[in-house]
DNA sequence: TGAGGGATGGCCT
DNA sequence: GGCCATCCCTCAC
């Protein structure tokens, strides 16, 4: 198991944003484990980016896990009913982060069906299969993360992300989503996908 | 297949 | 009091 270090999530956020597309993602909820492969990302780059909580220099209750150490969870209430999840990145007082948009399941897809649906994976229709985990909110659901889990640590053996050393070629990149409140930011190719 | 809009409540000023 | 890193249903085509 090669579970991501500390020093990969201590570098510059675009750099592990795109090498954070096709790891897999693992929580150990009650002793099952559910995996997922990260397939969509978006780069928030801290107090200089328009789009990113901390811009400016924002410091508070809710963006403090931000400001520590890298590799840690970043999880927050999105539209009131949503939650989304974050990898902290660069070093400490650079309060950056990588937003997980999209997976794909890999394990225990039963387990996820039921967080989502509360219904077996196989008597979901296909609109509900089509869409199961790609969004932040969707993915959250799924793997049935909330607050509980905000600041965890990303090397601890409950929560983490490991290289399936699959090579991953063609990276897709985009302007990131529903942020035009950004002005200029707002234009930053700073989506990535496969 | 896509656009349009309602739900919903914590967070921050 | 306004904003918001979303989701899902409806309806039209």
């Amino acid at each position: 198991m090669n579970k991501l270090s500390r020093d990969f999530y201590e570098r510059d956020t675009l750099v592990v944003a795109k090498e954070l597309l096709g790891k897999y993602l693992v929580y150990n909820d009650n002793d099952e484990e559910v995996v997922v492969k990260i397939t969509e990302v978006e780069a928030y780059k801290g107090i200089d980016d328009k789009a990113c909580h901390t811009y400016g220099g924002r410091r508070t209750p809710r963006t403090e896990v931000m400001w520590g150490e890298a590799g840690h969870a970043y999880i927050y209430i999105i539209y009131g009913m949503y939650y989304c999840l974050n990898v902290v990145t660069e070093n400490i007082d650079n309060p950056c982060a990588v937003l997980i948009r999209g997976v794909k399941p890999v394990k225990n897809i039963t387990k996820m069906s039921y967080n989502r649906y509360n219904k077996a994976y196989e008597e979901l229709n296909s609109y509900q299969k089509k869409n199961f985990s790609n969004g932040p909110g969707k993915l959250c659901k799924a793997l049935s993360l909330d607050l509980t889990q905000n600041g965890m640590d990303l090397l601890s053996d409950n929560l983490y992300i490991y290289d399936n050393k699959e090579n991953i070629v063609d990276i897709k990149k985009s302007k990131r989503i529903n942020i035009d409140y950004a002005e200029e930011a707002a234009d930053y190719l700073w989506r990535f996908y496969i």
